[in-house]
DNA sequence: TAAATACCGACTGAATTACTGGGTTATAAC
DNA sequence: GTTATAACCCAGTAATTCAGTCGGTATTTA
């Protein structure tokens, strides 16, 4: 798995497109404002998302971009690896001709790593990220809290 | 959370090392071969490793690296980020002065994932992967299974 | 017809990756 | 002590990736 800060420009911009793409079609120059993030960049990334049917173009005025299918169905997974795509982990591409018992034994444990990464991030789709973040700031709101949430990073 | 090629190798070199530093201290140069990374690449590697103490380097002949601390102790998160530089996910640092409401949104939404991410990264040790493997590798030689486990790949 | 938008491809500076090569220390073995 | 072996250190560098610019074409609405 690979997770670049190309993955989080795609991530964050399929985001913006789950949250304001409601009512209609989200724009590219809408995203480009919203994120910061440079419009022929973004072009780049949704020319990968599109082939992968995540989003779905619509030409001409009043056109942009929808969700290719909705948020629930799109993991983060599915994101990552449209534009970053699946690089091979092991240099031995799964044939078993690694030099030393060492080596692919390491490779095995390192696959197995990867497939956990990539099955955790299979899980969380948009619609679970937007959700998650409607109902934390419920409960802020009730509390009326001031203070910001990064009292809660761990480890 | 930044996971680079960079920190598949930091995290290879390190269980390299947990496998084969049960006896003695391994030298890079095993590694180098074992792994086929090149020892320099290593030497960089390490120095950063070295700096959060999750390995211990002794000099001179007979030398070469030990755990910094015990297997159980080293989660993948502690690896991936003494090589890979903890790096800020939100271009607003945290400061919620961005241009759009829906901007913020977008990057809460994201760190909330980042941090999701660390989290589980931090939850695995380097003493579960080999561990788990072990395990893995009995029921394996149970069942004499020829078939790779590629087939377990999901979406 | 004109404007807005997606779509497309080539090019580019900056950063990162992975590596090379030149050292210098510390230490164990001789 | 001398020597070999290792860690340690640092400067440079080709290749790749990142993120962006630029200049277009195709499609659709007004």
């Amino acid at each position: 798995m690979r997770l670049s800060t190309k993955g989080r420009y795609a991530v964050t911009a399929m985001l913006d497109l789950a949250l304001n793409g409601k009512t209609g079609p989200v724009t590219l120059a809408e995203i480009s404002e919203n994120q910061g993030i440079s419009l022929s960049y973004l072009e780049q990334l949704f020319a990968a998302l599109r082939s992968k049917d995540l989003v779905r173009g619509v030409r001409g005025p009043g056109g942009g971009y929808y969700l290719g299918k909705s948020a629930d169905e799109i993991s983060i997974a599915n994101i990552i690896c449209a534009v970053d795509e699946w690089v091979e982990f092991t240099r031995c591409g799964g044939r078993q001709n690694c030099s030393g018992g060492a080596r692919c034994l390491t490779h095995t444990l390192w696959d197995d790593l990867s497939t956990e990464i990539f099955n955790f991030l299979a899980d969380i789709s948009l619609g679970d990220l937007v959700r998650r973040n409607l109902n934390k700031k419920e409960e802020e709101d009730d509390s009326l809290s001031i203070v910001p949430q990064s009292s809660s990073q761990a480890a």
